[in-house]
DNA sequence: GCAAAAGTGTTCTCTGTACACCCATGT
DNA sequence: ACATGGGTGTACAGAGAACACTTTTGC
């Protein structure tokens, strides 16, 4: 809410605590058939070269959501994709710093990743993760059981793939953010059923096979079923 | 209160930027088949005497939860509730400060609202709110939207009502939360089906008619199925 | 013609929903 | 005896899960 507390007692001797505010940005994409998230090196001490998730300090006049977007474009370039708070977290430093954490989605061949720097930023599945800084891990295990249950009620995979893919791909990517195999027929019904993707009337070969029905979804932004 | 001027705030370009930070919380209760949120009396400027939620900034040493529980504590004298982090929103009153909401849910009948103030909070029923301070609709817009979803797959109804209750109690609850009427026997079914209550083996009489059952929540603590 | 992935229906089980009557008590 | 809320079972519909074979292509 605002600074001043509609139900503190004594006005005077109040003296406003101000806080480091930080946004941290957990930024997951599907690659290999495999589940990834986007971590950098800290460039600065406490634990300078440790693996950790991208973030930093909101500047003086953006908003948490403005400080998300631009993290997240630092990293990938990428602006239009899907983008949610997820949490904020108290003291993850043992500094008593707020960090609000959001999550992304993004198709890992429109990512360009930084490369003009010391440390590079890299993919790293999420079942085999190096040691990380601070509590980021229990970040990113809030942000997988989001994600997770976001996916069993709404569109999210939009933004984990190209705009044209095909229905194996679509499966590709649930299985892997689930860890878990789906059936086909059954998975096609439903993703039909949804009507939120719609076959754009081409047709893609990959490989020695069939060629396969290209779809889209109908609209690339947040929806809940 | 003071509200820190805008001079607190570190300017220089190698500084940290800090911020005010605040909790708020939405305090639902169930009373007479309605649901109620709690509200105070801003009792500073701008906007003092107007409704708002209760909140206030942190203190230097506490964190996001501490403060959110402290506060809850001084507005209903409970601190063993279901009271849950629901999102953080920035610039609610025009000034850029952060403002991490939290949602808890009283029983009215436990709860002791302060009375030594000049102007009293109260609760309001919240298909019939007053005018709010600031943004705090869209917080409530939120909360209750948060509440709906999650009465359907955990047992936060625990917390709005006394250690031992009727069957009828909690269909009441239920009701006044959704704002529907829902059917006697699927919902009797339904709560036990899912093994989060048990006949305590007393009943109550409580009218001129057949005395009910009494019931508990097995767990006094979130669950979610 | 063969390897490889695309594409396609039916059956069963389970969950949620609709719906109406008798029971125990106080007055 | 009657008014009031407590308490109970069954039938139907829709959703999710299990399951196997044919088609189209590149080589």
């Amino acid at each position: 809410m605002s600074s001043p507390s509609p139900g503190a007692r004594s006005p005077a001797k109040h003296r406003p605590v101000n806080r480091d505010v930080a946004v941290l940005v957990v930024i997951f994409t599907v690659d290999e058939g495999r589940l990834h998230i986007l971590l950098v090196r800290r460039s600065a001490q406490p634990m300078e070269g440790a693996w950790s998730l991208p973030g930093g300090l909101l500047t003086p006049s953006e908003s948490l959501d403005e400080a998300a977007v631009r993290k997240l474009d630092d990293e990938t370039g990428l602006t239009d994709v899907f983008l949610e708070q997820l949490y904020s977290f108290c003291d993850l430093d043992g500094r008593g710093s707020i960090a609000a954490a959001y999550f992304a989605l993004v198709d890992a061949s429109s990512a360009h990743l930084a490369r003009r720097r010391a440390w590079l930023p890299a993919w790293h599945p999420v079942d085999d993760l190096p040691d990380l800084a601070f509590d980021n891990r229990r970040v990113i295990d809030y942000a997988l059981q989001r994600l997770r249950t976001k996916l069993d009620y709404s569109n999210v995979a939009y933004s984990v793939l190209p705009a044209e893919f095909t229905l194996s791909q679509l499966q590709r990517a649930y299985e892997a953010i689930l860890v878990r195999p789906l059936d086909k027929r059954n998975f096609r019904k439903r993703m039909l059923s949804l009507d939120i993707i719609e076959p754009i009337g081409r047709t893609a070969t990959e490989g020695r096979h069939r060629p396969a029905q290209l779809y889209a979804f109908r609209e690339r932004k947040p929806i809940v079923f």
